[in-house]
Parts: C-alpha cells; structure tokens; sequence
DNA sequence: TTGATAAAAGCAATAATATAACATATCAAT
DNA sequence: ATTGATATGTTATATTATTGCTTTTATCAA
C-alpha cells in the first residue's frame, strides 16, 4: 500500500504519468494538456485536494478558469480509473495502483487529511457476501476509513 | 439486512421513534420536536433524503425555513447513530439498527436511489488488516456499494 | 484536401449542498 | 432567581457541482 510510507516522487510521478500515457494511447482516450496537468497536480500533491484548489492552480497557470474546466478533467480520470473520489472530502486524489484493475479502500487522516489506498480485495468480498442474500449486484464500491495516519498518532497523541 | 424486502412499515417506524426515545431518556439527549420531526421523515420515506429535500417539507409544516434547522437536526441523529449520511447521494437515511452499535454497510440502487443498510463487521475485520500494517488507526468507516437493487434488475434489465 | 462528425474546450450563468456568525430562547442545576 | 449549557431563529455567505450553449480541435472517410 502506498500511503504514508516516504518513497521517491519524482520516479512516483513520472512513472504514473507514463503508464497513463500508455493506457491512453492503447484505449484512443485523449490524453490532453489540461487532463494531463491536472493528473500532474494531483500527483505532485499526493494527497486530497478539491476541485477549486485544482481550478486554482490551472488559473494561475493559464489553463483556464471556470469550473467546468477541472471538474472536466477529474471526470475524465475518475471515470477511467486514473484519479478517486474521496467522498467524504469531496476531494480528489491520483490513484496509487495505475493500470491495475481495482477497487480502491481509502484510509483518511483526520488529522493530516493525508490518504492512503489500500486494496478493498477483501473488503469486497466480504461485502458481497452480504449483498448475495439481498439479492444486491454491486457494480462499484466505496470504502473510506477515517482515522489516524502514524504520523499523526505521535505527534497529536 | 433490512432493505428490499417488504416489511410492516407503521411499526417499522413507531418501534424505531420509541427506541430512539428510550436511548435519548437514558442518555440524556433532547429528542426535540425538529429533530423528532426529521426522523419521523427520514423513517416514513425509508430511503436517503437530501437536506434540502427535508427542509422543504419543514417548511411546509411550520417547523422552520432555513438550512441551519435541517442540518442541525440531521447532524443530531447522525453523531447519535440515529441517522446515516450517505457520501455517495450527498444525503441522509434512517438507521437500520437502531439502538445497537454498528458500522453500516450501504447498498444503494443505482436505478431507484434506495438503499440497503447491511452489516460491516466483516468488512472492518478485512479492512483493518491492510490498515495494521500501514499502523493506521480506523475510527469510523464508510462502506457504500452502488449497484442494482433486486426489482430494478428484474425491471430495467 | 476537404467536408463531416464527434469530442473537447471556452464561457456565462446558476444550481445544490453546507456552514458561519450572532442574537434569542429554553431548560436544568444550583 | 442566577447561571451555564444547549437549542433555536435568522441572515448571510461559503463551498461544491452542473447546465446550456458556442467555438475549437482532432479524426477519419471520401
């Protein structure tokens, strides 16, 4: 799980971007410039941030300035699997695990905000279970866990 | 699990305001009129409700007009467990469970909007696994499952 | 190369969800 | 009765998200 472990974010970054770019390329979606950057920023960040701080920094930068413009961009890496929405922050975030086919649980800290994915594999199936006496059919899941990241749990004890 | 299934709605409803009292009695909790009000609603239409969806119908019967009077009472009967937001719809439901220490588990129709309140244990149990070895600590959970409900699959298969 | 067409971007307006701030009222315990 | 804590009334505003319409760009077939 990649999380709140400290790792190299340049390769992070860079090696996300390029699986995307090949995704993008094997599946004919457009990889645009401002799709793209806003991929960047959610990388750079690495962590949960809403689509008016995303919008912020496109304008800063040029790319433009209304809202449709970010929330644009996140739909598109929402829907193809290259960004998350954490529902409880309404806030975004660049997937950990490109590429790979998977549900995603979040652990979120309370404190920090910082998110941690972790897979829901388990998760899943445990829900499922459940869901079959109901007669439920789950097409998608979410699963966020608040709480305290490491971190947080020294400091702010 | 209750949910899609039929079920005697009247004492559905006055079993869970009359557990609801009793819990508030014990706990020293004000079950106000709004907040009574609110539950009664939420209970009465057995599926999540926006807050604004519950404002108007307080409006429409003299309990209050403006934002505050909804959220306040819908933030009673969550932090209580009276209640359940649901991330995913931005909206609120009745709990389920009434009285008995739960973290809730939704299925939610992606057709009809309705929703499911199962079980979570399990999926906390698989959860907190992966979340051990990140040494993050789970406070609360939210699990939501979207999906098709046994009628919209026969229905609109 | 051009024309058709589908996808994306630009832009203005507004909808939907939620909270802040502050004054007033209620109620329970001293 | 006085205090302190909790709840309510009210106004205003913050935050998050979408609609609708126009223009541009990319794609691809003729």
């Amino acid at each position: 799980m990649i999380g709140f472990e400290t790792h190299n974010h340049e390769t992070c970054i860079s090696d996300a971007l390029k699986a995307v770019e090949t995704k993008c390329k094997a599946s004919g979606l457009k990889f645009t410039p401002a799709r793209r950057r806003v991929l960047e920023i959610l990388l750079e960040e690495h962590r949960a941030l809403g689509a008016y701080d995303i919008l912020d920094r496109l304008r800063a930068e040029g790319l433009g300035s209304q809202p449709p413009v970010a929330y644009r961009a996140l739909d598109f890496l929402v829907k193809n699997g290259f960004a998350h929405k954490i529902e409880r922050l309404n806030a975004f975030i660049a997937c950990s695990h490109m590429g790979e086919d998977h549900t995603p649980a979040f652990l979120i800290c309370r404190s920090c905000d910082n998110v941690a994915e972790a897979q829901s594999a388990p998760v899943r199936g445990a829900l499922s279970k459940a869901a079959q006496s109901a007669e439920f059919r789950i097409e998608r899941m979410v699963v966020e866990a608040v709480g305290l990241c490491p971190k947080c749990e020294d400091g702010a004890a």
